[in-house]
RNA sequence: GCCAAUGUAGCUCAGUGGUAGAGCACUUCCUUGGUAAGGAAGAGGUCACGGGUUCAAAUCCCGUCAUCGGCUCCA
């Protein structure tokens, strides 16, 4: 007999070789139709794989990750089974469960799989889960897992194998199809109810674009078929939250073919928006000792020589720009730490300057890639929202530690909550990518790490993601689409002021280096906006509102009393327009409900009488009436309040 | 940059080789209204762009550009 012991400590006896759905079945019938996935003494296991020693268990169900995991990495197995019978000799790279769903990467071995196939995939996909078949782990040595998947010529396969440890491979076989696989599995095929083949692209093997470019077939399944139909209702609900889509329809911004690509084109509200948006942030940067400066567009190619980014970017970049100069160059900026080097070396800097805080809203250009365009969130022409902190060795973690106040703060403000964020450390097996002393990233990393535990912030730690002069801590956000984007960033940076032979003199009337932060809050205007409609779904907050309110009168005989309080609500500061049309309005309330302006006020000939408004908030209705100066003095209490 | 898809009116889309369409938006007229779509008429397109095939191309083929979904990249 062995001793299992559950989470909540209880300890039951079971037969050795018992399996943890034959121990769920022992708990209830109804946790063994619903559990997916356990671990025993919190290593991933099969449900149907036996325990033979005492144990911790845990069991997991859809509602866990664990277990929607196990879930979509054995559809993943039931996509390749699926692929393998409609497309012989494909050949499998890796298939494994990401956040929704999973996918398999496959080598289509002369087979041209469309989206035309999808029903076909589908259809043979629930037709093997009808099979139900068992999902069967082995063990398996090196030598024996390299002439199975060899004699299948599965190269991929092999490559995976050749790297692992003998005694540590295993295979897991349903139907015809086995898989090198860790697991852990579903027991068998049968639990998955409802396919769906959502997208194909490529994805180089090994995620190095140097070799073979595989095809990746994407999916997701469900234990049930409304959860899929409520998935894919959810999916179009999302859609519609887009901020590409959005700031179409709200005449935010645009783009022009004719400008280029990833140019964007800032449309009167759009601008209003960023304005305000600036202004916010120059306030709180003000409070914070902030010093705002503007430097230019456009900086001598030398300049980013002596920075490093030119030996690093500059064939990437938007090409040097010639002047009627012989040889001489100049480059469109792609970031504005140079341009701050230089401002800081514009006078001799004592300790007594120290920390010395740079704004600038600093529009950049960068040559991103053309397959990585993306709305406002990747362009090719930005404003940041940028700051550089020059400050003494030891004045870095409590800058550090005021930054992250100021983000916290401005996150706060705009109700993001569910922000990640991430501390990038460098690849400490790839040290040639970076440039700097050991000893300076050691301190730099130090210090954001214990920045972070000071703050109570819980950050993910991953090497190799730092820029190549300094670790960084970066704030991610997902849009509509649950895809990821930085936006907020804290770098430290020790290599500029080196490249610029940067100094301050010390209390000591030594030259010292300093170091520098880069740091920007929102990251860029482009992207905070774009994450900023997807998170109100453009419903913005009162004070960011391009538009507050607008007045509807009853019939074009009450235009004029409309403009008058236009003209009233306008001096008292609410950005207010009339919606003049010859329409009914029932008609105009409808078309305002859906261009989501927070207030609608409607004007006839009560109101006009009395000098008042009869108000209707968007999405909750009529508010009743009031004096035009009380909805003014309301609106200014609610911007104060929000803000 | 790579793989795949898409590109028709301001927007959303139909149109698979034979006279360019619908709904909404827009303009004008009628209607002058009380909290989510009043009525009528009109205007609007070099079917992304450039080649090719064909008696004939929005439609088939090739290329370019852009967009979309991924991959790679992201100072």
């Amino acid at each position: 007999m062995i001793n299992i012991t559950f989470p909540d400590n209880s300890v039951k006896q079971y037969e050795a070789g018992t399996t943890p759905l034959e121990i769920a079945r022992s708990l209830s019938p109804q946790l063994a139709r619903e559990v997916l996935a356990a671990t025993v003494n919190d290593k991933d296991w099969d449900l149907s794989r036996p325990v033979n020693e005492d144990a911790s268990l845990k069991l997991f169900k859809w509602e866990d990750p664990e277990g929607k995991h196990a879930f979509w990495h054995s559809s993943a197995h039931l996509l390749a089974e699926a692929l393998q019978e409609l497309f012989p000799g494909v050949k499998f790279g890796i298939g494994p469960a990401i956040e929704n769903g999973f996918y398999y990467d496959i080598d289509p071995n002369g087979h041209n799989i469309t989206a035309a196939d999808f029903p076909a995939i589908e259809a043979k996909m629930l037709e093997l889960a009808r099979r139900d078949e068992q999902i069967v782990r082995a063990d398996i040595s090196k030598a024996d897992a390299l002439k199975m998947f060899g004699d299948r010529e599965e190269n991929y396969k092999c490559e995976l194998i050749s790297e692992l440890e003998d005694g540590s491979i295993t295979t897991y076989t349903q139907g015809a199809f086995t898989d090198l696989c860790r697991g852990p599995h579903l027991p068998s095929t049968g639990m998955i109810k409802a396919c769906k083949v959502m997208s194909l692209a490529g994805a180089y093997w090994r995620g190095d674009e140097k070799r073979n470019q595989l095809v990746r077939v994407y999916g997701i399944t469900f234990p049930k078929k409304k959860m899929l139909d409520e998935y894919l209702v959810l999916l179009e609900e999302a859609k519609k939250r887009d901020h590409r889509k959005l700031g179409k329809e709200m005449e935010l911004f645009a783009f022009s073919t004719n400008v280029g690509a990833g140019l964007p084109l800032w449309l009167p509200k759009g601008a209003a928006l960023r304005d305000r948006l600036e202004q916010f942030l120059r306030k709180i940067q003000k409070k914070y000792g902030y010093l705002q400066v503007i430097t230019p567009h456009i900086g001598n190619k030398q300049l980013y020589v002596t920075s490093g980014h030119y030996a690093k970017y500059g064939k990437d970049s938007f090409q040097p720009i010639h002047t009627p100069q012989e040889g001489e160059e100049y480059m469109l900026k792609p970031m504005n730490c140079p341009h701050h080097c230089e401002i800081f070396k514009t006078s001799p800097r004592s300790y007594r300057d120290l920390p010395l805080r740079l704004a600038e809203f600093g529009t950049v250009y960068r040559y991103e890639q053309t397959g990585e365009l993306h709305g406002l969130t990747r362009v090719r022409g930005f404003t940041q929202d940028d700051a550089h902190i020059f400050c003494a060795p030891e004045q870095i973690k409590d800058e550090f530690l005021k930054v992250m106040d100021i983000i916290l703060y401005i996150f706060n403000a705009l109700k993001f909550d569910n922000y990640e964020a991430q501390i990038s450390l460098r690849d400490p097996n790839n040290k040639d990518k970076y440039i700097g002393s050991d000893e300076n990233w050691h301190l730099a990393e130090q210090a954001i790490i214990e920045a972070c535990e000071e703050k109570g912030l819980k950050a993910r730690k991953e090497l190799g993601e730092a820029a190549f002069y300094g670790p960084k801590l970066d704030f991610m956000v997902k849009d509509a689409i649950g895809r990821r984007w930085q936006l907020g960033t804290i770098q430290v940076d020790y290599n500029l002021p080196e490249r610029f032979q940067l100094e301050y003199t010390g209390a000591d009337n030594q030259k010292h280096r300093p170091v520098m932060i880069h740091r920007a809050p929102f990251g860029s205007l482009e992207r905070f906006v774009a994450v900023l409609l997807e998170h109100t779904a453009g419903k913005f907050p009162l004070w960011l509102s391009p538009e507050q309110a607008i007045i509807l009168p009853i019939s074009e005989k009450f235009n004029d009393y409309a403009y008058e309080v236009a003209r009233q609500l306008n001096d008292l500061d609410v950005r207010v327009t009339v919606d003049d049309r010859n329409e009914k309005i029932g008609r105009k309330i409808r078309d305002n409900e859906l261009k989501r302006i927070p207030y609608m006020l409607v004007v006839g000939e009560k109101e006009a009488e009395n000098g008042e408004v009869s108000v209707r908030k968007q999405g909750e209705g009529d508010k009743g009436t009031m004096k035009i100066a009380d909805f003014a003095a309301e609106i200014d209490r609610l911007v104060k309040e929000l803000q």
